[in-house]
Parts: structure tokens; C-alpha cells; sequence
DNA sequence: TTGTAAGCGTTATCAC
DNA sequence: GTGATAACGCTTACAA
């Protein structure tokens, strides 16, 4: 290439920039369409290189000039277009969530309003932890085999991929985040490929069943599952289980223990172990708290008392976990942290601070004593349950 | 432009492209980086711009050049990138939702659980309708005076957006709207400037008048109000009063009656109304479901009994009102529909096929008579309450 | 029916 | 400290 060709296309561009800044003038006056780091170049009298350093901060300039620059852009109302940057830089400044729809959560059940608790909860707090960090959140709901779309969505428009518990195969896993840094969010944990952010279930379960045993003395306890497939329930059965056998109780098995993670899913689940045995343990330990308020409703129901009869623990602490009679006794998760902290590590793998493996997080979690386990019930008014429960 | 220029730049770019095809190829192999349509096109023998038909289901196409595309498209993995898209078409396929975070909505007062299950659900139902639609949606809270960013953050990402309720002054909707196609929910209905789509309010309110005078003969009646800027609180305050006076009854007025539509707001404000008056009104009617469980709580608490001494209406349906005791008459109120209902306004307004105010709905709701206004409980246990209230 | 190349609005690499 | 311009990956006239 010589010179003169250089020179050439150097007129060639010129000329397109004209164009472009003089449309872009125009249809100002219009309404729809933004002011172009063009614009507020001519505007600002200087390069749309240095429009460009003032937009990223860049520190070795005159001030009189960013002044003149920044002036430009307030009056311009400039907002710079965040697919060209994304073009430029390859970074988007975007990350995605990926979670599943309640209608895959639980096919052929009819949705709970409260089902996706955690998911809304997850997502606020990522939210919210991107936002503060100049990211921007793209949701990416599963349904049913939209699964291949949403990844693809997530592929195109973002930096990062969060991906929720069971939205995607594990197998699967490797592959996505061979193509953008990934975190994966409540998994087994056991992922080499991704960083997981998951809660505490080892150690709350220990105590729980430590309390039971060792300080009501129940002796024949039952574990409601969520869904058997779930790492949660999976982990929470297993650490309770080992510790209930460590301190010589007897937890039954029966695989009709398995609640859906759902109110009516667990209704079902104790009525069916009815019919066949109508004697029945003396706790009763859900994988989460929609489960215990559905087992809660079905003793009762059937002429149990809880906690006298039955004592019933749940896992989360939704706020319906405060409000129900009894009022249950169950494990509190930190929903939004786990956003947080998905995002903040993601954040940081894409920023190349630390790499995928090496983000895992395991958050915190604490056990609740309420009423549902036989601890004795403070006789107050709902009021002031209301008000003791919060924060 | 003479001939030539053109085609030294022509020269030029087809380096570029040479440049940047074997840049990726090599990237291919390492991982991250993906497959751009240079790629495919060199591996299908045809050109990017009939790799860019196939993209975009261009009709008028051999099939087995298609086919070919197609093929090499699969082989490579190729997604294409939404940035460059976007950029080059000036549609990016992705909507924004801006909405208040907790401590926005509620300044000063700890956060409830259950304070943003109205957005919560919203969000998941705009998630879903834009995801069927090939849209994806963009998050954007606002906090405490992060508006501006928020807005910018929509403005260069986003082909349109969603604003909920009170996320954004009134007088800067036109401006917003001028620079980007514009929906509001859950509005006063009165913006010209862009659609709104909000549930009917007027229509329960009356029905639900009417019923607690006529069939129970109540005469002196409370309205406990949200937030009382907010148009939602505004408009069933108002048609209830109407309504109330068209029937002869009376509304008590007194600005203690505003609960920030928390259960501790109004658990608050019926505290602060005792002590100036131990009399409480026959009924009180609430603007949502959630100040409603206040009420009912606070008068429990004070010695009152629900309904037998004062009755209580709420507004939403939440799973809540289902299960607390006595179950809460209300007015179900369709959310996801909203956040449904609103994306598909949109995508209507940025495909062109409607213009922005034409779009305004407004979505039915249903009063749901249950215990607390003083219809008979049925006596039936938990399990059949909740079995009875879903769906 | 397909190919060529301009253009989208940035960033970033060189020069000066 | 600032300016010129190539490059990012795609869409879309326009040509063939």
C-alpha cells in the first residue's frame, strides 16, 4: 500500500463521516435517533479520538480540553452507543442470568406463587450488585427446549453467563463456558469448569438434627426431599443423614419422601405415605420451607398436631416461614448475596482478575428455632411475631 | 468520489477482511473467541452477505446454498454477535425494564419480603413474552438516585423499555420517550406520550363498595391507602369513594390512613389511629393485599376481631391472603399479564406497528370474596383452603 | 440468486 | 496531548 492509497481512503472516510455527522444533526431535531461521538467532536472542536478518551476516562489530557468535550456531550445529550462499543472493545458490558421458567420447574404442576421465591430473589440481588458495578443484567428464562435460544441470546449479548441450578445439564456446562466465563449458581459444586456460589447446606443440617436428637429427643425422623436431582436437597439429605446416624437416630427412607419442593407437592407426598402407614415419625425435615408449610398443612389435616404430634423443620426462611402456625423452624439462606456474589466473582473472572475454577464461594447460612420443632412458643400476638421476625 | 478512490478502498477493506478471517480461525482453536460470518462464509464457498441472508431467513435463496450456510454454520458453532448487529441494523433485540429497588421504594423502613413480589412477577411475566418474541430483557433498578445511569444504560442498550410505576418523574417521560419507544405500567394513564398498560381498578372497587354495604351493611368505612402519590392508591381510593357516597355511606378521611403499602406501614398506622380513637370503622378497605395483613394483625393485636368486629379488604392476591387467617377478600390483579402485556405493546410500538399512545390497555381484575369481610368461612382445614385457592 | 463494498459508532494504534 | 484511521462483525444497497 502506498501513501497516495492511504490518502485515499483517508478521503474516502472523511467523506463518510461527514455524511454521518450531518445526519446525525438532523435527525436530532427529530426525535428518535442520538448524538454521535462525532457530533460532539465537531461540536467540542476536537477528534472523536479524544471524545473517545474523555468517555473512557483517560487521564493525560488537558482538562480545558475535556472540559470543552465534556460540555459537548451535556449538550448534546450524547449517550454513546453501547453496540459499537461492544463491537470495538468486545466487552458489553452485559451480563446474563439464566434460570428457569416455572413451568419447567415443576411440568404438569400447576405453579405456586411462591416457586420462584429464590429465582426473583437471585436475580434482584444481581441485579443490583451489576448495576453498582456498571453492568447491565440480561435475563434468560428456560422453558420448555428453548434451552439452545436462550444460550444463544446469552452468547451474543453478553460478557458473562450466570446459570442457576438446573437450567442446564452438566454436561453442558464445560461447553458454555469454554465460550464466555460462566459461574454456576446453587450447583453441586463439583463443576471443575465454572466457579460455583452455593450456600452452606452441610453445616445447619448437622445442627438440626443435633437439636432434634439431643434436645428434643426425637428418635424416628423423616427427610422430605425437594427434587432428588436437586444438589440442594441431595446435599441437605446427606449431611442430615450422616448426622443423625453419627448420633445413633433413625431416619426413614422411603422415596416417597419427595416433595416437589412445592406446598402441594409435599401435601401429596405425606398423604400418600398415609395410606400405606398411618403412624408417623416424630419430625419430619423438609429440603425447603414451601415443603414443611404443605407438610404442616396435611398433619394437621389429618388430625396431627405440630409440634406435639409432629415436629416439621423447613430450609430457607421465606417470609411465610414467620407467618404460618406454627411458626417453623428452618434454615435461613442469604438469597440476594448469592446474586451478589455470583456477580462479583463473575465481574472479576471477566475482568481477568481471577480465573474460572478458582471463584467458588460457599455463603454462609443459620438455623432458625422457631415453634415447629417443639421449641417452646413464645405466646405473643402476630404483631409482634411480625415485627421480631424481620431483618 | 472518483471511480478509482472507490476502489483503492475497496482494496483496502477486502485486507482488512483477509486480516480478520484468519484472525478468528486461529482463535477458534484456543477458546473463548467465536466464529464470525467470514468464517462460515469461507467454509460454505459463498459470501458474508449471503451468510447474512441466511441469518435473517432471507427467502429469495437457493436452498442448497442454504443448506450449505447452514451446515457451516452448525459445524463452527456460529453465533452471531449482537453487537455488531445491532450496530449495523440499529435494532439490538433486547427491551428494558426499569424498575424501583427495595430501599427506593420504601426510604428508611426496612425492607419486607414480600414488597417486590409485585415486580417480581412483572419482571418474570415481560421475561417470558420477550423471550417468545426472540427479545431479551435488560434489567434496570433504580436505587437511590441512580435514575440517570439506569436511563443511559437503557438508552444505549435497549430497542425499547418498560418503566414501572413511579420509577421515573412524570415530566420526564416525554423525554424519554422522544429517544426511545416507551411503555409505562401500572401509570396514572394519563401520559400522551407514551402507552400505558395498568389493571382496571375502578371497576373492583365499586363491586367491592357495594358489597360491603349492601350485603353487609356497613356504614362507616376506611380507606387505608398505599402510598398516596401513587396512581394505583389514587384510583381505588377514588372510585371507592364514589362509589361509597353514591350508596349513602361515609369514608373516614384522615391522612394517618397510608400504609407505604407495607404490613408494618399499616400495622403503624392503625396504632397511630388508636391512640387518637379507640372506635374503629365497620370495615377497612386497603390498597393492598399486604397493608391489609397489617391491619388485620395490628386490630387482632388491639383486641379486635376480623370480621366480626371490623372487616378488611385487601388488593393483589397474593398467596399470602390465602393463607392467613381469617382469608382476606381482595381483588386478584393478573402481574405477569402486566409484564406480559406490556412487552407485547413494545414490540408492537418498535416494530412500527402501532404508535406509542395508541398502545394503552387496560387489564380486567376480579374481586374474590373470602372471610374477611364477613362472608361465611367455610369450615374446612388448610389443606383445603389451599388446595381450593390455587390457580 | 449471489457478490461487492459502504456504513453503523465505537476503541485503539500509530504518528505527530 | 491530540489527530488520523484501521478494525470490530454485521446489514443492506447496488451490481452483476
Amino acid at each position: 500500500m502506498t501513501i497516495e492509497d492511504s490518502t485515499q481512503v483517508a478521503v474516502e472516510r472523511s467523506n463518510s463521516i461527514k455524511a454521518s455527522k450531518s445526519h446525525s444533526s438532523t435527525q436530532l431535531t427529530t426525535s428518535s435517533s442520538n448524538a454521535t461521538i462525532y457530533d460532539v467532536a465537531s461540536r467540542a472542536g476536537v477528534s472523536i479520538a479524544t471524545v473517545s478518551r474523555v468517555l473512557n476516562g483517560y487521564s493525560q489530557m488537558k482538562p480545558t480540553t475535556r472540559d470543552l468535550v465534556v460540555a459537548a456531550m451535556r449538550d448534546l445529550r450524547f449517550v454513546p452507543n453501547n453496540s459499537a462499543r461492544g463491537l470495538s472493545s468486545g466487552t458489553k458490558m452485559v451480563l446474563g442470568m439464566v434460570f428457569l421458567h416455572a413451568e419447567a420447574i415443576d411440568p404438569g404442576l400447576e405453579v405456586e406463587d411462591d416457586t420462584l421465591l429464590f429465582t426473583d430473589a437471585v436475580i434482584r440481588g444481581a441485579e443490583e450488585e451489576a448495576s453498582k458495578n456498571g453492568y447491565a443484567l440480561l435475563l434468560g428464562g428456560v422453558g420448555n427446549a428453548r434451552l439452545t435460544e436462550t444460550l444463544d441470546r446469552m452468547y451474543s449479548n453478553c460478557d458473562g453467563v450466570i446459570l442457576l441450578d438446573r437450567t442446564v445439564p452438566d454436561r453442558s456446562v464445560p461447553t458454555i463456558a469454554k465460550r464466555l466465563p460462566t459461574v454456576l449458581l446453587a450447583g453441586n459444586g463439583k463443576s471443575r469448569s465454572a466457579a460455583t456460589i452455593r450456600v452452606d447446606n452441610e453445616e445447619p443440617m448437622k445442627q438440626l438434627a443435633n437439636h432434634l436428637i439431643s434436645v428434643h429427643g426425637y428418635q424416628n425422623i423423616a427427610f422430605m426431599a425437594g427434587i432428588r436431582t436437586s444438589p440442594d436437597s441431595i446435599a441437605r439429605e446427606n449431611s442430615f443423614r450422616e448426622e443423625v446416624a453419627h448420633l445413633g437416630g433413625a431416619v426413614e427412607v422411603d422415596r416417597l419422601w419427595e416433595s416437589s419442593y412445592t406446598t402441594s407437592g409435599a401435601i401429596a407426598a405425606v398423604e400418600a405415605r398415609l395410606k400405606i402407614d398411618r403412624a408417623m415419625p416424630q419430625a419430619i425435615v423438609c429440603a425447603n420451607d414451601q415443603s414443611a408449610v404443605g407438610v404442616i398443612y396435611a398433619l394437621e389435616h389429618h388430625g396431627f398436631k405440630v409440634p406435639q404430634d409432629v415436629a416439621v423443620t423447613g430450609f430457607d426462611d421465606i417470609s411465610l416461614s414467620r407467618r404460618i402456625t406454627p411458626s417453623l423452624t428452618t434454615v435461613r439462606q442469604p438469597f440476594q448475596e448469592l446474586g451478589k456474589a455470583a456477580v462479583d466473582v463473575l465481574i472479576k473472572i471477566c475482568q481477568g482478575e481471577i480465573r474460572g475454577g478458582a471463584g467458588s464461594r460457599v455463603l454462609p447460612t443459620k438455623v432458625i428455632y422457631r415453634s415447629s420443632c417443639g421449641c417452646t412458643d413464645v405466646t405473643e400476638s402476630r404483631v409482634e411475631k411480625f415485627m421480631r421476625g424481620r431483618g
